[in-house]
Formats: C-alpha cells, structure tokens, sequence
DNA sequence: CATGAATGAGACTTCATTCAT
DNA sequence: GATGAATGAAGTCTCATTCAT
C-alpha cells in the first residue's frame, strides 16, 4: 500500500496536482507575451524531469536511480537534468517536496469540516492511506532517511519526516488548547513519535498486504489512546 | 561459528562474547594441534572485520563504507574481507544481527524482575537509551532501512527493525493476557507502530540534543497511555 | 607586476585601440540609416564580449573558462557569443591579438624620440613593465602556449610570441646596420631567445614579488651584453 | 628538435634510464624474499603506466591526454592508474619529474671533465638538444606552463622550469666565484631568462627545422655574451 | 540579430570484487 | 588462509556548441 511498482493511474493525480501549483506559478509571472514561452519550454522540462525522477525513485530508490536514468526516462538529454537541478540530491529533495506538497494538500481537503478530535485523526491517516494507495511508494520514498543521502552528512533542509512531525505537533497543540488532548504531552515529540509510527506501520501493513480499513482503524485508535485528555 | 550468520547468545558486549569463545577455543586446543590454530587465526581475523565494520558503519553509514576501508581498518588484507563475508551486505547484515543480540542481552537484564507492565516499558526503553548513549550511533545504524541496502529489492533475512517489532508483540501479548493491556490491540502492528516511533523518536532526541531523561519519561508514558487497560 | 587580478585602468586602453577600428568602421558605414543602428549593435555586443574575454581569461586561463562565462559575463546570451566567434578558440586568438595591438600602440610611444640602442632595449622592457602593471596578467595570458589551446595541433595564426620575436628580429636587424649590435647575430634566433627570456623572466619576477625596477635593471643589462657590438 | 612526433628510438635510452633508477630502487629493497614479488609487480604496472603517460603526454600534450589512455596504452585496468597515481596531475608531475631527473643525469655526463665556462655552456646546449633529438617533445611536454594544468592555481610543487632555472644560477654562482661571469649579475634572474630562452628557441628551431648545429653555435655565443667577465 | 534551453559525448574518478602470488 | 594489486563497469557531472523561439 506504501510501497512497490509505481501505476498508470498515479500520474494524472501526480500531474494534477502539480499543474496547479505551476499554473498558480505561471499566473503570477503575469500578462507577459514574450517571456512565457522562454519559460514554459523550460518549465516542461523541469516537469518532464520530476515526473520521471519521481517515477524512478519510487520504483527503484535513491541509490539505484542515476540521474542519466531520470534524463532519458524524461526523454530529455543528459545535460539537460544538470540544467534544473544542481545535483542528484537536490533532484531528490524536490521530489520530495513536490511529493509533501501534494500530500499536505491532499488532507487539507480531507479536513475539511472535520470537527471532532478522533475524526480529524481518523480522517488524516486515511487520507495518507488513501495518497497511499493512489500514489504508490512515494511516501515511501519521500521518507526516505536523511542520512543516506549524502557524503557530508547534514543536508540543511527540513526534509518531510520533520515537516509532518511539525505539522501533527501544531495540530497537537491545538487540541490541547481545547482540551481534547492531554495537556502533559510534548507536542514535537509526539508528533516524531507518530510519523515514526506511521511510517514504520505503513511499511509493515504494504509488505504483509494487511486490509487497510482494519490497520487505519486500529492506528487510529492507538493514537486516540495516546493522545486523548482523560 | 565459523563463518556466516553471526550467533545468538554470543555477542554480549560483542568483544566480551569473542573473548569468551576464545577463550573456550583456547582452552580447547589444550590437546589439538594443527586445526585449532588455523581456526583461531580465521576466528581472529574475523573478530577484527565486524569490529572494524561496525566502526565504520556507525561513522560514516553503509554507501560510505567500503569492503577495503573495512579491512584497512580490521588490519587485514582487502582480500580477506571475502573469506569471511560473502559481500559486502553480508558483512552489514552480519554487523546489523551482532547489535540486535548485543541489544536483546542488554534488555535481558533490565527487565530482570520488573513486575508492572509500566515499569517494563520503561525499563526498555531506559536499557535502549542507555545502550543508545554507550554504543552511540549503532542503533541508528542497524536499523538502516533494507530497501537502500540491496539492489534486487528483497534481503530475505529478517532486519532488525522486524525482529524487535516481533519482540515487542510477544510482550504486549503476555500484557494483554495478564490483563494490563487493551485486549483488543493488534499486538503485531503496535509492535511495529513503537519501533518506528522509538527509532523517529531517538534520532529526533539526538539531533536536537534533547534531555534523555524528559524523553524517555514522555515516551513511557505515551506508550503506557496507548496500550493500557483500561 | 605581470599576472594577477584585472584593473580598472585597462579597460580605457583597450577601448581606446577598439575604438579606433571601430570608429573607422562607422566612418565607412557612412550615410546608411538602418544598416548603422544593426551594425552599431552588433559591435557593441563584440565590443563587451571581447572585454569579458579578456577579463576571464587572464583571471581564469583558456581551459578554465567557458564561453558560457564569457557570454554571461559580457551580459548578453550564450548563443550571442558564437554570432561573433566561430569558436571558444578564435575567441582567445581575438584577444591575444588585441593585447599585442596594444602593447605595441604602448611601445610605439615609449619609443618615440629614443636614439641609442641600449636605451631603446631599456625602454621596451620598461614599456613592457609598465603595460605588465597597468594591465596585470594580460601578457601571460596572451603568451600562452599554442600547444595547448588546439586538439589537431597547429592553430596556423602568428601568435604573440611569434609577432614579437619577429619585432625583435627586426629591431635588430636595424642595430646591426647601424653597427650598434654584432653583426654575427642570428637576429630571428635572438628575438625568440629575448621573448622567451622575458617571459619566463616576467613570470619569475611576478611570482617571487621582485623589484620591478632591479629587474628592469638587469635584464636590460644582460640582453645589451647579448647583443652589443664590441 | 624539440618538439613533434615521438619516435621508436626514443623509448630505448627512455627506459634504460628508468630502468637504472629502478633497478637502484630495487636494489635498496635488498635481500628480501617475499615482498620483492609483489613489490616487482607494482612497479612493473607503474613502469608501464608512466612510460605510456610519457608517449601520450609528448604526442598530444596534457590536456588531450586522459587517464584511460593511458591505461589502455599501458595494457592495464582503468582502475589500475589511480592505484599509482591520485590523479591524472600526480601522473603528470610524475612523468615531469621522470623527465628532469633523465636530463640531469644525461647532462652531468655531457659535463664530465669540461673546464671551461664557455665549454660548460656549449655542451650543456649540446646536451639538452641530443636529448631532444633522442627524446623528442620529451622536454617541450616537460616545461608545459603550472598554470595550465591545475584548476586552484598554484601546484605547490616545483616544476623542472624553476628546477632548471635553479641549476643555472648555481653554474653562474660558481663562474662568477671562479671570476668567468660578471659579478654584477643576479644569478637567479639570469637562470630563469636563459631557461626561457632555451624553451622558446628551442621550440622555434624546431617548428622551422633549423639546423640544429647553428642553432647550437648561436645560443653558445649569446649565452656566453651575456654571462662573460669582460 | 539575439536568446538561452537543450544537447550528449566524454571527462575524471570510485569501488565491489577477483585472482595470482 | 592471507594478501593486495588489478579490474572495468558504472557513477556523477561538465561544457563547447546548436537551434527553436
């Protein structure tokens, strides 16, 4: 559910996503005649790229993909990949970022209107599930340790992992603030705690083929547990 | 123990276990001659290899280690490192098994006579943390996720990460029975969900140089509010 | 004295010996109206591309600069550059030509009005000096090795070195007729033998900080004693 | 002369000078057993290297040059090159290196027993053109510009043009002491222009196929002109 | 005429593994 | 059993030049 071959019905999602993020792009640059088609030539092979890096990492990982595999897969020339992106990495990190940015967009839709504190939780794991499911092993990927990454160590990015715990510890803070979590938690651990957790918990459920309903239920109720003011 | 999958009991504090073999091996050869010491020889070098690896591994990660740094390291020749491991991998996994028994011994004692199932989870998890802080970076290291090991996809050995998962289903199992733990956990999922958030969780203490003992009293209690009875 | 960073004053010399090919140019083109704004353009564009060239050259060296920087460097496009040059190649000769252009427009006025031999040797070293100090480095990047700027070989344009060993030989010719400097000179021999001494001797000096006034000293003294009629 | 294609006579004396190095280098290793075998090996596999990085630096200069050539030519692994050199400069520098030392002790014998100041100039000329003629472009590749080679600027090692430079102003010191030369001249100065020269003249007679005789009895004459006592 | 995105051959270097000694 | 020299496929990235706009 989190991992392996990446499917056809992906893209659209995938592309979708992202037309809209460069139309907004595109829509700023404004009324222009003549710089838009400059740009829009470049801007499709950025996204022919991140298309097929996204493919390639996926299906393969970080260390099995090179970038001359990205450039053809993207079918644009070798030299091409070095004109978007510094490196191999930074190739990476936007993928990634693309992948969090579609992800973060997929829930907010997913939470709207949700009121309860359960529902919200309940209804953040299926929407990861559901991104899951649709998108295969991009998460997977995007998770993808820091540490493997690169030679010197540190990368200086937040990468999504610190991102999404970010993220639960805001929404964490809040339902302390309304008293429907315990006011004793410390919400950035517990928000590492849970992406830790999810990630773990969806590499398992993906690899032993559990049924997804029953796993998003239990998790749910773990973290309610785990959370909830009593 | 002579070459391949590194043993069970064995490895308690890794240079310990050898010595303590040796010292059988030793006390065996009494009588022998000629095999014994070749064996002795063979055991020696490999002794220095997976100290070496896990030097190396724990420093600089798997991609940037290599077979020859390790041998270097070990003070043996390049050559000799494929007399003990059939590759590179091997050697990992071998390192990865060495730190997963070293752990397991460690918590063996820990958990000698802790009674409440509170207690045990804090216990453990004190043990992780204090293995944490006198074999720093190990953990971290052998729990490096499979799928940037191996280029062919699968391992087929059991890593780590699983193996304690599995532990930690076995315990929540016998807390379900004596009743201390919601009987309706799936104990295999949460087994997996705490490893991730244990493994998430540590490497955001150690980046963020957080109090271990704040930590480690928030991710009791977190745990015991998430599996509790109640 | 004869390498390092690229002044301000240059800039004013070398436009000014452009400005005079080009101002021949614009003369001839006359009366046109719209062919004159096109040409007018289009040297501008070499104009500055020829002034960043030289800047990059001498700062970076042949290999080390791309046409790329070049063109960037000359704030016009990569494409622009090869609307002007057939290759990074004719580039570099195109400003070695310039420097010697202009070194020789310098000398030609050191020279004016200087009777004696030795005092005319004296007064193109202190030329040479001088030029060396006003524009740092241009001369060792002109001098450059023919050798290594063509993969096929022969380049089959006169270099600088060439061009001044040739100005020297014939300096010398004109010393023996006037019975100042022997007559058995090989007056072609001897003008390789100066500039090449004056450029191993130029590089010397820059490198190990030397007087320049001692140096100009001396070698005016050593190459009067190579030449001199006695 | 000086310059151009490399010819079959050429590595004869080539390896027999680098074979008398060796065999001393050999020789020092001693009685030794064991380690000779390996040791003879490796340096069979350099000796290869660095004659064929001699070959293809001579025929197409150092940037035309690249490590897997030179590997093919030497009939070795691509690897096996960065296991003697650290890179394609080290091999380089190396080669350099190979090439002063084989002129020095060329020279020395040329020098045996001469007396005279102006002797010692003739059959040093005398000495480096017969190496020219039986290494040819050996030297012309040798003195190949530091600033070419390295992309940081400054190599820190000292390449033979200073070397020879050096060796000069020694033999100038000693005929000033012996009241040959001048006193007034700067000996160091006078070691770097007299290197240029040989370096640039000796380039020209070659380009122009000038006799080489004449060329000799020349540059004896200027040189002695320019150094003698008078 | 001007632009700058695109190209792809090719540069240098590394490294897991083998094999002669 | 031990050694370490040798290997060569593969990796990442550059750059002189072209060409669609």
């Amino acid at each position: 559910m989190m991992m392996e071959e990446p499917t056809s019905g992906t893209e659209k999602a995938t592309e979708m996503a992202v037309l809209e993020i460069e139309e907004g792009t595109i829509a700023e640059a404004g009324a222009g005649g003549l710089g838009n088609g400059v740009s829009r030539r470049k801007l499709e092979s950025r996204r022919k790229l991140l298309a097929a890096a996204r493919r390639l990492f996926v299906e393969r990982g970080y260390h099995e993909t090179r970038p001359q595999d990205i450039s053809r897969e993207a079918g644009v020339g070798h030299g091409t990949f070095y004109l978007h992106f510094e490196d191999k990495l930074a190739c990476f990190l936007a993928f990634t970022d693309e992948a969090a940015v579609e992800l973060e967009y997929f829930l907010a839709r997913q939470l709207d209107g949700v009121a309860s504190f359960e529902d919200a939780i309940r209804e953040i794991l299926r929407g990861i599930f559901e991104y899951s499911a649709t998108h295969p092993g991009v998460l997977a990927a995007a998770l993808t340790d820091a540490s493997v990454l690169s030679k010197g160590g540190d990368i200086g990015k937040k990468m999504p992992t610190t991102r999404w715990a970010d993220g639960w510890a805001v929404l964490i803070e809040k339902w302390k603030a309304s008293g429907e979590a315990s006011p004793e938690i410390d919400s950035r651990l517990a928000g590492h705690l849970i992406v830790g957790a999810i990630k773990q918990g969806g590499a398992y459920a993906a690899r032993d083929h559990l049924d997804v309903d029953k796993v998003l239920d239990h998790m749910t109720k773990l973290f309610v547990r785990m959370l909830k003011n009593r």
